[in-house]
Parts: C-alpha cells; sequence; structure tokens
DNA sequence: GTGAAAGCGCTAACAG
DNA sequence: CTGTTAGCGCTTTCAC
C-alpha cells in the first residue's frame, strides 16, 4: 500500500490547513465553517480516497473504537453451536456500534490473563468475556479499575459479584423447568450428562438444577446416572455409554451437541428414543429441530445474549454508570418429539 | 485505567532514557547494552506493570500485527459448523504468529468493501477473506497493490487468479470421488441440494462435480432432483421435501449441515435412511458421525486450512514473494452407514 | 473562520 | 554505550 493518503494531503487539495480537515471530517459543531469550505474538504477527500491513519486517531484520543472479545474454552467454538451463534451477534452488533472486534480466543491451557495485555497495550475500550474461567483472576481488578467489562454467563466469583456486569440466564430455574417437565411425564431415573466440575462455572448450574428438580419430585440423586462430558458430541457419546448401563429412563444433556452424542449412543444400544430412552438438551442450536428424532430442549437466545452485552458495554465505554449491573435473559421450553411428550406444533420447526 | 505507564517512567525508574528502554525491551542488535543496565530496565518494566502503547507503535513503525479476517455472508457463522472451526483454526494461528486478530463478519446486504476501510485505515497488517463474493470487486484491486491476502476457498474471477494466494480443496475432484460412490452403489437417481447459483463461488463447484459426474456414468442430469439452499439445516429440510417428489435414490447434501434438514425431511416422510434414500454430505463436521444414521462425507479439514492460510499470511507480511500462489488441501471420503455402503470401521467414529 | 503549534507514546538516526 | 532529537498522523487549544 504505497498511496498513504493524510490529512495533510487533503489539506493542500482542499487549500485549507489540517485543522479544518479535520473540524470538517470529524463535525465539530463549535466551529462554523462555510458551506463551500466543507464542500471543498469533503470534495478533496473523497477524491482522494482518505481514510484516517487508526493509530493516529488512537494515539491522541486515547480510543481505539475496538472492542475485545475473549473466549476461554476456545475448542469449543470449534465443536459446539452456540458460541459461534454468540460471536456473530457480538460481531453485528459491534460493528453496527461503530466498534471493530479484537477475538481472543484462549485454549485451557495458555494462560488465562491473556486479555490484560490487550487492555493495558491499550489495544481495546472495551472487553467481552465469553467463557469466565474458575482463575479469571485479573479480572475483578479490571472492574475495580473501571474498565468497561461485560461477562456473558453468571460470574462465579461472590468477590466482587455485584460489581460486575453481566448478561446471563437463570440457568438453575430453566434446569428445573425442563426436568420438571420429564417428571411429569412419569420419568424416575433421569440421568444427566454435565460438564467437567470447577472448570465451567456456567455449566455447574445445570447440575445443581438437575439435583434441585430431583429433590423437590423426592427422587434419588444417583451418582451413577451422571457423567460429564464437554461440550462436544463425541464427549456425550461416550459419557451415554458409561450412564447406560445404569438403565435411565431419560436423560438431560448439558447441551444439544452433548445430547446429539447421547442419541447416537442411545441409537447404538438398540434402544428407540423418546420410547425407550427419552432425551432433552439445553441450548436449542439451529440443527436441534432437525435432528431424529427432532430435540427437546431449552431455548437460550445467543443472538439475544450478544446484543444486550454490547449494548451494555456501549454504555460503560461512553463511561454511563448503570443502576443495573445485570440482565437476566429469557428462556424457553421448546418441546419437540425426543422427550415423548406431545410436540408443541408451531414451536417444533420453526423460522429461527 | 489510570495508571497508564509509559516507557518515559520506566526510563527515569531506571535511571536511563528512553532510548535505552526501547532498545531492551525490543531487543535491538547492534546496540550491545551491559547487562546491568539491562536487568535495571527489564526490572523497571516489570515492576511499574510497563506495556508498551499499540497506538504508538504502530504509528510510529507502520505496523499493527494485527491481522483482519472477513467473513462473508455472516449468517452462516450462526448456522453452519465449518466456519466456526475455520475460525477457531485461524484464531489459534494468528496468536500463536504474534498476531492479534480483528473479525469482520459482512452480511449480504452490507456493502462487500467494508474491509477495505480496515486496510486503508491501516488497521491490518494482512487479511484473510473467507467466503469470497462474486461482488469483491476491491480484492483484486489490494492484491494489485500487494498488500498480504489470502483467499480461502477457490476465487473465481478469472481476471487476477493467478496473482492471488489461497487455500482450498479440489472441490470438484472431491464431489466426483463422493458422487463415484454413490453411483457405484448402483444408484441412479441421485439429487443435491446446492447452493443459491451466482453467490456462492466456492460451492458451485459441488454442482460441477456433480454434473460431470453424472455425466462420466451416462447417468442423466435431471433439473427436478436439483434443488438449492444455504448453508443451513432449516434449507435442507426444505429443499428435500421439494426434490423428494421426483423420488431420488440417493441424495448429496452440499455440506453436513443441510444433510441433516435433509435427513430430517426424508425420515419425516415415512422413508429410511440409507435403506430407501441414500445420503451423503460435504465437510465432515464433528457431529457426522453422530447423526442418525452417521453421515458419510468427504472430510475436509478446516483446521488445516487456517493454518495454511496464517501460514502463507505470515510470510507475505514478512514481504517474501512466494513462487506458489495456492494450497491445496487434502479431502478424504469417509463412508458411514448413511449411504448404505460398508462403513470404513476406524473413520466411522474417531477422535477428532 | 482558519491556521500555527503542541503533544499523544513510541522508535531510530545521529551525536556525544 | 547512552542520551538528544525528530518525526509517525492526528486532534485541539489558542491566536490571528
Amino acid at each position: 500500500m504505497k498511496m498513504r493518503v493524510t490529512s495533510q494531503q487533503v489539506a493542500l487539495r482542499a487549500g485549507v490547513s489540517r485543522t479544518t480537515v479535520s473540524f470538517v471530517l470529524n463535525n465539530i459543531q463549535n466551529s462554523n465553517i462555510p458551506e463551500i469550505t466543507r464542500a471543498k474538504v469533503l470534495r478533496a477527500a473523497e477524491e482522494l480516497g482518505y481514510v484516517p491513519n487508526a493509530a493516529a486517531k488512537m494515539l491522541v484520543s486515547g480510543k481505539t473504537q475496538t472492542i475485545g472479545i475473549v473466549v476461554s474454552h476456545a475448542q469449543h467454538l470449534a465443536v459446539d453451536a452456540f458460541i459461534p451463534q454468540l460471536l456473530y451477534s457480538l460481531s453485528q452488533h459491534s460493528q453496527e456500534a461503530g466498534y471493530n472486534l479484537l477475538l481472543e480466543t484462549v485454549l485451557d491451557v495458555s494462560q488465562p490473563d491473556a486479555y490484560l495485555e490487550l487492555v493495558q497495550g491499550h489495544h481495546i475500550d472495551g472487553l467481552v468475556v465469553v467463557n469466565t474461567r474458575s482463575d479469571d483472576s485479573q479480572l475483578p481488578e479490571l472492574v475495580r479499575r473501571k474498565f468497561p467489562v461485560v461477562v456473558l454467563g453468571f460470574p462465579r466469583w461472590t468477590a466482587l459479584q455485584d460489581e460486575l456486569h453481566y448478561v446471563a440466564t437463570d440457568t438453575v430455574r430453566a434446569t428445573k423447568e425442563i426436568m420438571r417437565h420429564l417428571i411429569d411425564l412419569g420419568h424416575k431415573r433421569i440421568a444427566h450428562i454435565t460438564f467437567s466440575p470447577e472448570v465451567y462455572y456456567a455449566t455447574e448450574d445445570r447440575h445443581q438444577g438437575y439435583r434441585q428438580a430431583l429433590e423437590e419430585a423426592n427422587l434419588e440423586y444417583r451418582k451413577n446416572l451422571v457423567a460429564y462430558g464437554n461440550y462436544s458430541a463425541e464427549s456425550g457419546f461416550i459419557a451415554m455409554q458409561k450412564v447406560l448401563k445404569h438403565k435411565p429412563t431419560a436423560v438431560f444433556a448439558g447441551n444439544d451437541t452433548i445430547a446429539i452424542g447421547a442419541m447416537a449412543a442411545i441409537h447404538q444400544a438398540g434402544l428407540r428414543i423418546p420410547q425407550d430412552i427419552a432425551v432433552v438438551g439445553y441450548d436449542d442450536i439451529p440443527t436441534a429441530p432437525y435432528l431424529t428424532p427432532p430435540l427437546t430442549t431449552v431455548r437460550v437466545s445467543a443472538l439475544e445474549h450478544g446484543q444486550k452485552a454490547i449494548g451494555i458495554l456501549e454504555k460503560l465505554m461512553r463511561g454511563e454508570e448503570l443502576a443495573q449491573k445485570s440482565i437476566d435473559c429469557e428462556t424457553k421450553l421448546i418441546v419437540r418429539q425426543s422427550c415423548g411428550a406431545k410436540p408443541n406444533a408451531q414451536e417444533s420447526r420453526v423460522e429461527r
């Protein structure tokens, strides 16, 4: 890229000074520039194809017009369908708000505080954290320093919890609802495939909801009906094989992708869904209505999460103080065929 | 973030000048700084938690250490499993190479040249384009100006084709291989669900491979056995319903996600897979082995594509001239059960 | 109304 | 070996 056009050149061509160019191009209010000069500048900029140098702008303004997104457990991006939807939403809404998006993916093994460099190096104006980790030790520190941060999913550090802005979902409640659905269908031996404990905060809630629902229905919590996976179908498949030995009549999978794996294991064992085993998932990923059989699940809108997160972050970056620190997104029980109940027809396969 | 630590402060604390600090921190070769000074500087920087200001560095060096990723047809990010894998790979390898990643998603309706601003505003040092569009009019211009660009997927502008670096796959060959597989199984009425023509360059190849395979086997190309969808399961479902009327004995879906939708339509029609209709897909997404039945498909490694793309881009950004303008990634026919052939056991459900 | 000039934080040529 | 200095391209205060 040779032709680096600077504001200087625009000024020259328009026969004015750089100041004027800057005023015109940034629409500064208080300096009433005659329409004619204004037009000249605009025209010159247009003709030269002038685009202001981002670095220079950042340096002088201190703003980068960039939002950082940190995705922990990055492998899931490649394997589950929820995070990509989130990313899509985050990206679209950032762009709409006039921000660029810097994506940082961190593996389980990487150092957790990678994003610190992004903020300390003044790469970004705000941060969205997608999968909080138990060891996100620096996040509270950022919040304390009033750096704009929004967490997606419910954060579990009791420490700073009410200082932190987050958009989440009442996972325990939603889990209990779908468990209740299974229980009402008469199931007593309900298995659960969940996520490795300790690591996944946001998902520990599922496990908890599972327990509570059981308790409230006076059903026994059986350890051997619970198996651990990660976000992948493969892990669901393996976990289901283990759990199958203990003859569940229903399974609640920690997410839909896991449910896909679980369904495969059930089919492979020669059992039918839902006649022999009912299956329900969580998330309502786009393929859920098209599985065999269509999957009963909890709809949680990734798109809404993303939109809300950017909305909050925007305000934070403008320096607003928000009274409400958290937003709870709605969830909805979507009954299809994998649970054995009569599907709610219009929700079965909807335009998404 | 109040505490903005500058190199000045580090210099002060270490009792040296900013130059020295700069030299030490950037490991400049030719200025042999005594170990003792060096240590002092390092220590001061450490203690102050110094992180160089990105904007200042960019401004003076002209380098941003940032790679831009443009994803066209951004909706697919939320709906298909291939692009997220690509993104994951791109992100990981960028980071390994020491680059940040700026993500730009563009909808079908948005202006196609959004990325132009990224390069003209000096936001990025290099660009990866994920879904090329028919109207990427500015891309050739960038290439002509020697801006580092790598395209993922085979670009179809005959104009500048051999100036452009890309990593792709021989889609026509791979398509013909899986079609051949179906034909060898005895199928004569093979349907194809493809992507809207004109818009999706990378996928027009599938259609072409389909035709050629038919031709070579002396089978008739029947227009009513071909339907159009986009990347989603939903579109596959709808397209399959149309095509079903014309009694195919097999379907080749443009990608695995479409295949999921197609399978749902087939099941809903009361037909069995593969006994009544064989189904094959393309991509080998992570859930493909866990569908009902497990999907026969063409494996194309998104991870490899991403890695190779960043590899090339890195060299380009270093100013290297590459003799080889393109890289062809391998594909592999993965036979599972949806096609009715005997599965290749060890490929059926592999650790991915 | 418009221009001159200072300075954002950093690098690197040039002195000393 | 280390410090002084001149910009990188832009915004913005302050004079003219």
